[in-house]
DNA sequence: CGAGATAGATTGACTGGTCAGTCAATGCCA
DNA sequence: TGGCATTGACTGACCAGTCAATCTATCTCG
């Protein structure tokens, strides 16, 4: 529950604390949460055991700070992308590009949050439920508004499609972190403009096609 | 237990085995795969310890033993809607509709294959990848097929397709699990509904209204 | 029919190893 | 010199898996 101490600039080595959690994603993510020790998170960082115990009152605390410190910036995004004034699309194709954008910047990172936050149905996600929950209401509220607009057909529950959504990004992440799907910049891009695609124009041929631009 | 003598009994004994792994699917949801003990399964169980590895060699085998029965199912029921000549649309909404019926027949064990395995990129997951990706690729062909007949864009690619389609459902599926939506008959009926018709008619309201029936 | 034999089913105490978390000692800077 | 940073050996708890003993249902054969 620490606050966190305010990063004094100790002008000694850069701060203790921080490469112990960059230590713990890569630990976190080649070894699992469980799986992983302590004394692995320390190895990896270059400290001792203790030190860790020095900044985090728990191993569980590691993985609660990165968790948060991420997706606090992926809430502050959406709720960002929710206020400008742009077509529904943009907003859900900013929304997927941020998640595959963190994805592409630090593959460890969302790999831990993901496996072993958001998807722990008996562990953390449990603990940060409120947070992962907020994110789909977000989205649940943009789909309610462009329905309100017209735009969205309005007989589909947007929590639903909310989920269906993230659900369909989360996947696509998956499926690179298994080594299902082929990754690289070009994918990157394919995917958000799939996902995007897929969950707002649907897979089937129109009959023409989209009438609607953006 | 009911009737004392059976019509052929076999050398082995009531269906032990049976029980304990129904007890393992019942704590392995309640308190996850890592945090229960198996001697949990056992009492739930109502047997004795070392009677766990009487029937199982590790703790591990309990949980593959529970995968590898349903998944397998699920695989045949896929192969299956995908040999016979009906649209698309009714092959997704077969498949869609056999994992929902899955979870609303057995919640319990949906979530514990969904958050023990299936989602798992550093232990089950890993361990049964090959019959997890087989599933993806099943789909995957199905999307394929309906693209070469052109009911599916062709644009989009297949294997991205079929990892978005299914990620949709699996997190419908976290949704209940975490509590975050709502259940019920009604709810999973809709759901069904839902997601085919977000996948393949997209959210966007259509100029005009689907000329092809649901 | 029954004593003994056989084999699988069942029991639960016990062991060996692992690890999160503690803490007293030491280092380092202002 | 005071106080935070850092160290790493140590401990107490926990638990998967083992195993020898016991139980139970058949089967064998006199």
């Amino acid at each position: 529950m620490s606050a966190g101490r305010t990063p004094a600039p100790r002008a000694k080595s850069p701060d203790k604390r921080r490469v112990i959690l960059d230590a713990a994603v890569r630990v976190f993510a080649r070894q699992g949460f469980h799986a992983c020790r302590v004394s692995d998170i320390a190895d990896e960082a270059g400290v001792a055991y203790g030190l860790v115990y020095h900044y985090f009152g728990s191993k569980d605390e590691v993985l609660d700070t990165l968790f948060l410190e991420r997706w606090n910036v992926m809430l502050a995004l959406i709720r960002e992308v929710d206020a400008e004034a742009i077509p529904v699309r943009d907003k859900l194709r900013a929304i997927a590009s941020f998640i595959i954008d963190s994805y592409r910047h630090d593959p460890d990172l969302m790999k831990v949050i993901i496996v072993e936050v958001t998807r722990a149905a008996n562990s953390f996600g449990q603990t940060h439920i409120g947070q992962i929950r907020e994110a789909y209401e977000l989205i649940g509220g943009i789909v309610t508004e462009a329905q309100a607009e017209g735009v969205f057909k309005a007989e589909i529950e947007p929590r639903f499609a909310a989920m269906a959504f993230y659900g369909a990004i989360e996947q696509l992440l998956t499926g690179w972190i298994f080594g299902l799907l082929p990754q690289g910049e070009e994918q990157f891009e394919r995917a958000k403009w799939l996902v995007v695609e897929t969950v707002c124009g649907g897979l089937e041929a129109g009959a023409g096609e989209q009438p609607i631009l953006r």
